[in-house]
DNA sequence: TGCCTGGTGTTTGCATACAAAGGCAGCGTT
DNA sequence: AACGCTGCCTTTGTATGCAAACACCAGGCA
């Protein structure tokens, strides 16, 4: 159960926000200490701390004395996380384009050759894994941890409400398209065009989002 | 002691968030459970909630049965988050220029007007209240509760570097006059300028940190 | 009939006791 | 004399029990 050195605290929160952002727990489950203790057969105490992480983190939303359910961000909410993830990666890719180094290049080119066959390929799941990869490495390009640290943060807070994204068919291979004109750009150095290039990607896949979630 | 509604966990971990910000614990320091819990007279349990939250939220490092220091990041590492803050300002005084409304923009100016005279006074904690409601204003006239959010974060991480900023001498009027421009490029709703102004501003506040920084 | 009030039940918040993991010091060995 | 090992001690991690707060339901009063 507990493998390995991570407390069972860690364990919780990484298994529990992991379900969280799988879809598997989605927004607006009650999240009951005593059941949760109970599912994991541990004691209340770790899944309190665990909790409380992952309130801390926004994945959770918990108010004194009436437990915590998973965070459920209004539309307005959820549209300013969409603004902030695309200004951030925005400023990634900027800043990709102007430091990142020769080898993280040729990198960041072969993820996005990858990404090119399994979109070919049309594995949804696939391309998923691949497609984070990809955006990781901008992230890293950008040579600045805090920064990066915060882009991810917003794309996992965002991440429960795009799930079933590349589900939708010909969204792969536009998602691909749109990777070539920012990985060109990052490749020349030019950070304008870098920023304006993931802003567009950023908002198209907002826009995909809204119409699947109008459908639901 | 626990005054209000407030739960104990709640009330330790604004305490400390105070104290670590204020400059009462500089970063480095050991926060011991034990010690913490006996000295504000509630028992561990509480202490460790506060703890995991401060550590969520990047004032505390915490590592698995090695106890919790304050953040102590690395010259790297500051330097990153005073880079994203001014990118974050940015953002902010940019969307600030474009959504302003109109009883916004009244109140920022009469908040600039105050810390025109209290510049003049040469008060520096009262200069620091008023600068920090004149950011915040800028904020929350982004109109992305999300964003503004995240701005707020970082600059209260940022916080327990630039302490005794406003001591220096001339810094206060030199501020007020970056100020100056940030505010008429947000009035006359120009986004890229507001932009350029405050990246300005918060890069020379980080000049003037680097100045004091090197002198300790 | 509708609203307020009080009681009860369920859930969270806190305290205390115990377990386990790291760090350190002292001793022995090389 | 220096290095490594072992055992203790300090500190954190977890479990459990109790207290307190909120929500719901029932009964009475307007």
């Amino acid at each position: 159960m507990n493998v390995g050195k991570l407390t069972r605290a860690e364990d919780l929160r990484r298994q529990l926000a992991d379900d969280i952002v799988r879809g598997t727990l989605p927004p607006g489950s009650a999240l009951d200490e005593t059941e949760i203790a109970q599912r994991f057969k541990v004691s209340r105490t770790p899944v309190r701390e665990a909790l409380r992480q992952l309130a801390a983190s926004g994945l959770v939303e918990s108010r004194a004395h009436r437990g915590a359910v998973v965070a459920q961000p209004s539309a307005q909410r959820l549209a300013g996380m969409f603004e902030a993830m695309a200004e951030l990666e925005a400023l990634c890719a900027g800043f990709a384009a102007e430091r990142m180094p020769p080898i993280e290049r040729q990198a960041l080119q072969a993820t996005h050759e990858e990404a090119r066959l399994v979109s070919q390929a049309g594995d949804p799941d696939r391309f998923h894994e691949v497609n984070e990869r990809f955006h990781n490495a901008i992230y890293a390009g950008a040579q600045n941890d805090y920064i990066a640290e915060m882009t991810l943060a917003t794309r996992v807070r965002v991440q429960p409400f795009r799930r079933a994204q590349f589900r939708n068919l010909g969204r792969l291979a536009k998602s691909h398209a749109e990777h070539d004109r920012i990985v060109l750009a990052i490749l020349r150095g030019d950070r304008n065009g870098a920023a304006a290039a993931m802003r567009a990607h950023i908002d198209l896949a907002r826009d995909e989002y809204e119409l699947y979630a109008v459908s639901v």
